[in-house]
DNA sequence: TACTCGTGGAG
DNA sequence: TCTCCAAGAGT
């Protein structure tokens, strides 16, 4: 069922009035994504919301390669929101292991406790209510809302920016941090119910991850490559202010990271020394315990010893 | 708004 | 080797 009218019939108030171009770009994208979707645990039904929510949580700036032997050692553990909101938030940092960005664990864990105290142990299925829980933001909450409960959310992350940015905007690569004009872009592209808008939003995200990608488009294998408006003006080049980079080495991150693998891996208390030896330069080694220390990412103990946090 | 916050695989 | 970067959130 190819959608070629463009304009919406003359009846009552749609949702959101859709640009000329968006019905088309719809029933393609949703067709490729029938039959080359991959098939990832957190998107088959035994996963649940509180699966969707995990995988969400780890897959933030993380691939999926490195995510899915966490994810199931993870709802292996703690298959509901209440098992692991009874562990101390430590093991949950122990069990992130090396995916990065531990404060990930903490929020998760956070965001357990407020589930389970809250909406009784069941991921809530509300907007509002998921982006109150800690560690979900604006995309976090739609892409609960849309994968675990099938609702109509603009579901805007990285890859769809790109995708969009290149299909409707005609340009590279999307702005560093998201507008308001790719928000109102978002809603106005999305199907007008929900099943459908729940299936565009993730084929339009598997696209930019799969086809549409930032190292370099495969427009070959693009379901909407006829009318992408940056193909079609012959493939500018991206010209606003250069994406900077993410420089590591040396940083506090790195040092961070450091001190933290040694917790991770200690099944004791780890005295001031163990830590000492990560890093050489005792300014910004302090400064990096103390931030760690800060974000409740590690208790210090008495005498200069330190553990992954009880609570 | 711009910056911080980990990690490791790919080209 | 070095650069890029992978489903963001919080401040």
């Amino acid at each position: 069922m190819t959608a070629t009218s463009p304009t919406p019939e003359t009846s009552a108030t749609p949702p959101a009035p859709a640009p000329a171009s968006a019905a088309a770009l719809h029933a393609p994208v949703i067709e490729w994504f029938d039959t080359h979707a991959r098939d990832l645990p957190w998107r088959r039904p035994e996963a649940g919301a509180w699966g969707v929510m995990v995988s969400e949580f780890m897959l933030q700036q993380t691939p999926v390669s490195r995510v899915l032997p966490v994810y199931e050692a993870w709802l292996a553990r703690w298959p509901r929101p209440a098992d692991l909101a009874k562990e101390p938030p430590g093991e949950a940092v122990r069990a992130w292991g090396r995916l990065g960005y531990p404060r990930r664990a903490l929020r998760l864990h956070g965001a357990a406790q407020a589930i389970t105290e809250r909406y009784g142990g069941d991921v809530p299925s509300e907007h509002a209510q998921l982006i109150s829980l800690p560690g979900i933001g604006e995309y976090t909450a739609a892409a609960v809302a849309s994968f675990a409960y099938g609702q109509r959310h603009a579901v805007l992350d990285t890859n769809v920016r790109r995708v969009f940015a290149r299909a409707v905007t005609g340009v590279q690569f999307p702005p560093n941090a998201t507008t308001a004009a790719e928000r109102k872009l978002a809603r106005s592209l999305l199907p007008p119910d929900e099943p459908t808008a729940a299936r565009w939003a993730a084929a339009s995200m598997e696209l930019g991850a799969l086809v549409c990608t930032a190292k370099g488009e495969e427009c070959v294998r693009c379901p909407i490559a006829d009318r992408c408006a940056w193909r079609l003006a012959g493939k500018p080049a991206h010209d606003g202010p250069a994406r900077r980079g993410q420089t590591y080495a040396g940083t506090d991150r790195q040092v961070r990271g450091k001190l933290l693998a040694v917790l991770r891996e200690a099944l004791t208390p780890v005295p001031q020394e163990a830590l000492d030896a990560v890093w050489d330069e005792p300014v910004q080694r302090a400064r990096a315990l103390d931030g760690l220390v800060a974000d409740g990412l590690v208790e210090p103990m008495e005498n200069g010893v330190y553990r992954l946090p009880l609570s």
